[in-house]
DNA sequence: AAGGCGTGGTC
DNA sequence: TGACCAAGCCT
């Protein structure tokens, strides 16, 4: 029997081409004017932004964005630079190692992709900091490939209405990838578009708290909302930040990041009082890991400084 | 394959 | 206020 004789049930995942059509309407009247969605925006400028967006907010991106483009308009700018000076120009974005691959990557775009960013889904996979995401979103927005782009609003928006959870699972599993390959439009303009539309629904309105489901164009169908919004009972459990050491090593680079020079290890410890429950030993081990990581170098036996390239 | 990795805003 | 959350990646 066809499948359009019948009605649609509770409980019931929708039509994706229904989603993904309401999704681009929706999309084209509530769009935010990003920079790096302009079109003028180089493919660089788009992958820069994916590095400095992993894991954290727009709002927060949008002044080191312009900083760092001015500074460095192509990868080859970035890679004739040391590597300290791209952690110092990343700020207090957080997860400074970002500043280090994204050198790296330039460095590997300068060397193997004669100073271009790729387009091809595996050439970018394979570049330092690029993931399953981020290579997918810098083909799709920079490049106007067709890829399954499934960050956090995606997997959160097709969770809900395709499959009634509240929230998607801890990690990106083989039928959230299914599904998401199965809403991707055959056309590659038009997945690209599909890919920035779903992902502003997540960001906008189908968020992970207090989600506006009374302006969004999918809440007639959405198998979560039809279900009565059921809360997910599991929480993953998150770790307090003060006295980590985590906070450690943002307080040491900081002070790297503000000094012009090399930092004595007696005046970098006084970025970690004493009062703090982790002591001198956190000091040391967090000092020791930054300069596993890379982000800090010894400058002979009692001094710090960010790496030279 | 869980857990580590920054920082700041929100409720 | 503290817990949660924000366009993940790497080991």
């Amino acid at each position: 029997m066809p499948e359009h004789l019948h009605p649609p049930t509770i409980g019931t995942a929708p039509d994706p081409a229904v989603v993904v059509a309401r999704t681009l309407d929706w999309y084209a009247g509530q769009a935010r004017d990003l920079p790096w969605r302009r079109p003028d925006c180089s493919p660089w400028g788009v992958m820069v932004s994916e590095f400095m967006l992993q894991q954290t907010p727009v709002t927060r991106v949008l002044g080191p964005w312009q900083a760092w483009l001015d500074r460095w308009p192509t990868p080859a700018a970035l890679a004739a630079s040391p590597a300290g000076e791209a952690v110092r120009m990343w700020g207090r974005l957080g997860y400074p190692r970002r500043a280090l691959r994204l050198h790296r990557a330039a460095q590997a775009i300068v060397d193997d992709h004669g100073g271009q960013v790729p387009a091809d889904l595996e050439e970018l996979r394979a570049l330092p900091g690029v993931g399953d995401y981020t290579a997918a979103a810098v083909a799709s927005f920079a490049h106007g490939r067709r890829a399954v782009v499934l960050d956090t609003n995606v997997r959160r928006v097709l969770s809900r209405v395709a499959a009634g959870e509240g929230q998607p699972p801890a990690h990106v599993r083989a039928s959230e990838r299914a599904r998401a390959e199965a809403h991707l439009p055959r056309a590659a303009g038009r997945a690209a578009r599909w890919a920035a539309a779903s992902m502003e629904l997540g960001a906008l309105v189908c968020t992970a708290r207090n989600p506006r489901c009374e302006a969004c164009p999918l809440v007639d169908l959405c198998t979560w909302n039809l279900a009565g919004r059921p809360e997910e009972t599991y929480r993953p459990r998150t770790q307090s930040y003060e006295g980590t050491d985590r906070q450690c090593r943002g307080a040491v680079l900081a002070v790297l990041r503000d000094a012009a020079g090399p930092v004595a290890t007696t005046e970098l410890r006084t970025a970690w009082p004493e009062h703090r429950a982790g002591g001198a030993d956190q000091f040391e081990r967090a000092l020791t890991s930054l300069a596993a990581d890379g982000l800090v170098t010894a400058i002979g036996a009692e001094h710090w400084a960010l790496p030279g390239d």
